[in-house]
DNA sequence: ATTTGTGCAAATCGTTTGCATCTGA
DNA sequence: TCAGATGCAAACGATTTGCACAAAT
């Protein structure tokens, strides 16, 4: 099953079906959503037992985020993070751990949005709750 | 009064008045709301020809941001700001142009809002709304 | 005189690239 | 067979650090 969607992704897009190509996707899609980096996901190759370069895991993960399988989120300062669930979602980020939590779009209502410059229109709507420590 | 404020700044939280960061202070608060990085600042000093490092503009931005005269924003993917409009507030980003518009906080109104997870509380929301160009 | 800040160059971190080699179609 | 993918190491850009020198209190 997980294999089976990796195979999908990668003959869709015209991508050869390499081990660790496959064995990537697999390991991105095999967990539900997750938030993860390149240094994240190499890390859990290797420990699995896959031999796979870190290059090769910046080259797959941008290829999946250019064929739409992974979003990536920013937060405020240095943490970049390809997020596995596609849906439209917003998130806390944990100012402490350094963590996203995925807030479902419902859960959000926004009822006032400004007009967009002249000329552009917007292409996405993210928000994006920081969270400190209770009391103190 | 720019020079004032820079004094007070710098007074207030027990930071030598140097040259440096005179200038550097002065040159951020002239200008009115703003979105700048390290490099562009530096690149400003220069210009101006006011003699800096880039190493004490770093140092400056960083303490600015300590006391609070200074916000960081980052958004997708690769930009990280500083903002010098301290008023809580929302933003524009251009994807075309990589650049921040404000947007003032009473233009967006969010009607419903997640609980926060056990222990934590928010410390800040923030909405950041990407534009692509209008028809294409 | 003492402490703090500055500037430079070297170091670091995350990410990207060039290229020789390998591999899937 | 051979275009495309991989792995390595070197390159890169942004930021940071270490240290000798300079300036502020």
């Amino acid at each position: 099953m997980k294999k089976e969607s990796a195979f999908k992704i990668l003959k869709n897009n015209n991508l050869r079906l390499t081990k660790q190509r496959v064995a990537l996707i697999s390991n991105i899609l095999s967990d539900g959503n997750r938030h993860l980096n390149a240094e994240i996901l190499h890390n859990e190759m290797i420990k699995k037992g896959y031999k796979v370069s870190l290059a090769t895991v910046y080259n797959t993960l941008h290829d999946l985020k250019k064929f739409g399988m992974l979003r990536q989120v920013t937060v405020n300062s240095n943490h970049k993070y390809f997020d596995t669930n596609l849906s439209h979602h917003h998130h806390f980020y944990d100012e402490v751990n350094n963590i996203l939590i995925d807030i479902p779009e419902e859960q959000i209502i926004i009822n006032s949005i400004p007009t967009p410059p002249k000329n552009k229109k917007i292409s996405e709507i993210e928000v994006i709750i920081s969270l400190k420590n209770k009391h103190k």
